[in-house]
DNA sequence: GTCTATAATTTGATAGAC
DNA sequence: GTCTATCAAATTATAGAC
C-alpha cells in the first residue's frame, strides 16, 4: 500500500529535535534516539555519521520549516501588523501546542559548548528572523526597525524559556500582546 | 600571612558557574572543573557529593548574589525608573564585562533535562525577579505591572542569548533602551 | 581536604555480516 | 539500512590512604 512510511532520516530528526528542545544538545544520545525509533544506535550513524552532522541537519531543517511556515502564513497578508501577528503565532503554536521551546533558543543558550558549525546555523536562524522583522517594522513605519526587530526576537525567545520553566503561559502571552500592541515599534 | 586563600567550596562554584553559563549543565564535568582548579575530581565530591548538589548550590548562590547586588544598587534610589535602570545594568554587566549569559537562562533552556530540584531553583530565581519587577512597575504606575514585569525579564534573558550567539552587543542594547524608554510600562 | 585507585555506566563511533 | 559486536574515551561516583 506504500503506507505512511516516512524515511528514517527525517524520523530521526523528528525525535532528536523534540528531545533537544527539551534537554539541550549534550543530553541527547544516539542510543536514546534510536531506542525511541525502535532501531539500534549504529543505524543512526548510517544517516548521520557524527553527532555534529545530526545537529547541523536539525537546525537547518528547523530554519527551513520555519521559513516555509512563515511564508505560507503571510504570503496573502499585506498589513505589517497582521504579518507580525503570524510571526508571533508560530512561536505561540510551538509553546502551547507542542509544549516546546524554540530549538535555537535552547542551542543558543549553550552555544559556546557546541561545534562551531552548529552555532553558525543557530546564528543564521537568528539573523534571518531579524532581517524579516526589520523589514516588517520598516514597512510599519517604526522609527528604528532594526532595534524593534532585535527586541521582538529576544522577547519571544526569552518568553518561551521563562514561560516553560515557570509553567506559566501568561508569561508568553504578556510578551505576545506587548509585541502586537505596537509598543516595540517606537525606539527607546 | 593568611593570604587570599578563598575556600575551595566557593572557588569550585566560581569555576563551575562560569563553565555552565557557557556550555550548559551537561557539558560541565567534575574532571574539567577540578583540572581548572588544579585538584582532582575526587576532591570535588568531598564538597559536592553529587552533581545535583553542585547544581543546586550554584543556582542558590547565583540568586543570592543577584539579590544582594540589586539591593546594594537600589537601596538609596526611590524613583522606579532609576531602580529599573539598575536592574537592567546588572544584566548588562554580566554580558558586557563577564561575557556571560544569565545562569538561569542557560539552565532554563534545558530545564526538562535537569534534576527537578535544580529546575525548582531556576524557577525561584525567575519568580523573585518577576515579583521585584512587578512592584517597581506598580510603583511607576504601569497599567498591568505583572505583565510588564514578565515581559521585562523575558526580554533581558532572551536578549542575552541572542546577543551572545550573534556576537552583537546592539541586540542587548536595543532591549535595554526599550525597557528604559518605558515602552513596557503600558499594557498590550 | 586532597590524594590514588577503581568501579559502573554511558557515550560517540567503527567494522563487518546480512 | 539495519543488525551484532565491539571499542576507546568520558562520566559520575565511591573507598580508603595520607
Amino acid at each position: 500500500m506504500l503506507m505512511d512510511r516516512v524515511d528514517s532520516a527525517s524520523k530521526i530528526l523528528d525525535i532528536a529535535e523534540r528531545r533537544m528542545r527539551l534537554t539541550g544538545y549534550n543530553a541527547v544520545s544516539y542510543r536514546d534516539v534510536a531506542a525511541e525509533m525502535g532501531i539500534k544506535s549504529a543505524s543512526l550513524h548510517y544517516h548521520y555519521p557524527r553527532k555534529e552532522d545530526l545537529g547541523i541537519a536539525l537546525v537547518r531543517r528547523y530554519a527551513d520549516v520555519f521559513s516555509e511556515r512563515l511564508k505560507a502564513r503571510t504570503s496573502e497578508l499585506s498589513d505589517p501588523h497582521d504579518r507580525l501577528a503570524q510571526f508571533v503565532d508560530i512561536y505561540r503554536f510551538a509553546l502551547k501546542e507542542q509544549q516546546l521551546v524554540c530549538l535555537c533558543a535552547v542551542l543558543g543558550a549553550e552555544a559556546p559548548g557546541l561545534p562551531p558549525t552548529i552555532t553558525a546555523e543557530v546564528k543564521a536562524f537568528f539573523d534571518t528572523n531579524i532581517i524579516w522583522l526589520t523589514q516588517e517594522f520598516a514597512a510599519a513605519g517604526a522609527t528604528e526597525p532594526s532595534q524593534s526587530a532585535k527586541s521582538t526576537l529576544s522577547l519571544l525567545e526569552g518568553a518561551m524559556i521563562v514561560s516553560s520553566v515557570n509553567n506559566d503561559g501568561s508569561v508568553f502571552e504578556a510578551a505576545a500582546s506587548l509585541i502586537q500592541s505596537g509598543a516595540l515599534a517606537s525606539n527607546g
